[in-house]
DNA sequence: ACCACTATTGCGAATGATTCGCAACAAGGC
DNA sequence: GCCTTGTTGCGAATCATTCGCAATAGTGGT
């Protein structure tokens, strides 16, 4: 399946399946299939680090520019609460998305505004602590991690 | 020292002494003291434990109440960079600000909206990890980490 | 294919936290 | 006491996000 199944258009590349998968996903649910949903998911798939809702307004935008950002933020919101995607909030600014089969951490440089991904695992040592010592669920992922990057702190230093 | 100075109140505590230091610190990288700034220092000074802008101008404004919301905001921006205070972003709510002579962390309960607060030095062992392997320097007092408490945590079991 | 039911959309306005511009004011050094 | 320049008050601007509501459009059942 999948790869097999012709389509109507020229390629049918592993990204539209997962596209479809997730529309799945939200379909089982309960929730309904509509153009702007699949505009938000395709451009959640292609964006593979980590986009902000206005980012992705921007990309649906430039194929269909009547879906209105709040339409964006609203399907944003389902697809978090279906599970597909995380919404990771960075230091004060916007907060990003990007799907939970690629879950990761984030370090964000205060100085410099930049995004270092860590592996997903780095932080089962503190969270098994914070479990034990506090009857404390660590959802690391939902949070950005601040502090300065290794750039911004040697030009510091000068 | 301290107690054995008259003072023109009944009561001359140990938060007067370290309101006085705080605007010394300010005082000495070319700030001014006016009676705002004394406000807020008091503020947070009585406050020992997290407080929003909004906070602080509500406890400072039942006695000045002419002391602006911004008034409020630029002082503590002039605070926290003389390194008296910490903003602490918890979650998408407002900052929260506190005294770094009691340095700790937080964890924000996502469901509940409580915030525990976390002895200095629980991240020390992450903090060398990011250090040596991305040359990261970690602030993680800057942050609310997030995750499930206790309570909410059962709750969802039931 | 059609209906009815209700989820979803577009729109603009509301919200909430924070920042900004600017003229008036006042702290602190001389 | 005066002058310089940091601070204030005020309202308006900003930014990200949410909300209300009427119009629209998926979907399951027939």
């Amino acid at each position: 399946m999948g790869r097999s199944v012709k389509s109507h258009t020229a390629f049918m590349t592993g990204a539209d399946d997962r596209s479809a998968r997730i529309l799945d996903q939200l379909r089982e649910q309960g929730g309904r299939i509509t153009a702007a949903r699949r505009s938000v998911v395709n451009a959640l798939v292609g964006t593979d680090g980590h986009a902000t809702a206005d980012d992705i307004a921007e990309i649906v935008q430039r194929i269909s520019p009547d879906i209105h950002l709040s339409t964006i933020y609203r399907t944003l919101d389902s697809l978090e609460e279906a599970g597909t995607i995380d919404r990771v909030f960075i230091g004060q600014g916007s907060a990003v998305y990007h799907l939970t089969d690629n879950r990761h951490h984030h370090l964000v440089c205060e100085t410099c505004g930049n995004v270092i991904h860590l592996p997903h695992g780095i932080f089962d040592t503190l969270a098994d602590h914070l479990d034990h010592e506090y009857g404390f669920t660590l959802l690391a992922h939902h949070i950005g991690l601040t502090g300065r990057c290794r750039d911004c702190r040697s030009q510091a230093a000068e």
